[in-house]
DNA sequence: TTTCATTGTAAAATTATTTTACGCAATTTT
DNA sequence: AAAATTGCGTAAAATAATTTTACAATGAAA
């Protein structure tokens, strides 16, 4: 995570800098517009943070520069909040705007969400459950993987899901998995348990995710 | 140009209809968040514009079950104007956040900033999707190619690109889409299904878009 | 009115899913 | 160590849903 500023005043840029670093993003500042400019274009940036009033070229000017070559998500900064100066800023594509003075949480907050509407998520969300559920997709991934379920599988495995690692007994299946029969035989849990493992298991002779606990039922291991 | 608003103050509500309609801008507002949000589901809308005390749900809550559903632009406007409720707001995958009181022209430049920004895919939101919705062109294209669809396998199509992966039952379609008479059986739907595979799959027989989930309905992949 | 494309219906064909059955393997109990 | 229990894998049977087909109804355009 990097961020590319344009701010001349050195004690701004300072004061920052530090926040953002604190908060583990990475930023370079270039008093001069040129310099950043160029810097732009040689290196790659998850974000800019423009201040408008810089010496030599006007803010918008840059920002419309930047646009010109780059997608790259733009936040202003500007001490003069004037409703025409807000405007300008978007017209010149910039993704937000933020009148001076403001605290270092707002701008911080201002981040995430450009970034947020970039697809482009700061911190990258780490689930540590290896199996997720998508109910209205009909549809459950093993890492981000989809995996084709019949109905009764879908249902089963959601349900292991639901239960966090609790062993969950086949009479429980029975009555709680609408897509199964009820009056159906014990037996076919087990079917479908081995069925479901050769789907979701990489050797399902070894399962590591459905594991039997002998004399209750089963039990999954989301991790 | 359409929105969509859920604001449960009626002189509020008026105001900011009454100045959006000045600006060639339609508003449908609902006191009420349960009725915004099946209006929502039924209709097409630009933007959302989503006010945080609302009375029997949170506007929080509103808005994480409409990003849930929909990619709609969302600016939420609150009269509680702290941090934590911001970030929330973001968090819940709000655009822009609005602290009351503000007047109607701010809210005017906040709508056409946030629409720039869905127009504008700079980085594409969407980065893959196989199947592409021209509404005004009546057109659907498939990787950029159109395809030729009737009227009522256009509807169904564009429905399933609306929904995003989620699975559609039978009944859905028949009350949802307009171009087939909603007394016919659903058996009829199986057909239109089949016609459409056979303009969009490039083997019909193993649809890899259009899929039949058993018992419950279709999902289009769209990837 | 005729024609043509589209939409809807119904039955047949096909395919997918669930269930049962049974033999074998692994584990536990006696 | 043998017997009993429990779990696993396979395949066939039963069931249920989907797809295909052919054709009828509709409705708009010529």
């Amino acid at each position: 995570m990097k961020i590319l500023m344009i701010e001349d005043d050195p004690e701004m840029a300072e004061l920052i800098c530090e926040f953002l670093e604190r908060h583990h993003i990475t930023v370079e500042n270039y008093e001069n517009p040129h310099l950043g400019l160029s810097a732009l274009s040689f290196k790659p940036y998850d974000l800019l943070i423009l201040d408008l009033s810089l010496p030599d070229i006007d803010g918008l000017e840059v920002c419309r520069m930047v646009r010109e070559k780059s997608d790259i998500p733009i936040i202003i900064s500007s001490a003069r909040s004037d409703m025409a100066d807000k405007s300008a800023c978007f017209y010149m594509g910039a993704d937000d705007y933020l009148p001076k003075p403001y605290n270092s949480q707002e701008l911080l907050l201002r981040i995430h969400s450009v970034l947020r509407r970039y697809n482009k998520p700061i911190v990258a969300e780490e689930p540590s459950s290896i199996f997720m559920v998508d109910i209205d997709r009909h549809e459950i991934k093993k890492e981000g993987e989809s995996i084709y379920l019949t109905n009764a599988e879908f249902e089963i495995l959601a349900y292991f899901i639901k239960k966090k690692g609790f062993v969950v007994s086949r009479e429980e299946l029975l009555t709680n998995v609408s897509s199964i029969n009820y009056e159906s035989s014990l037996k076919s849990i087990d079917v479908m348990i081995g069925r479901i493992r050769a789907k979701i298991e990489v050797n399902p002779k070894q399962p590591r995710h459905l594991i039997s606990i002998r004399g209750l039922g089963y039990k999954l291991v989301n991790e």
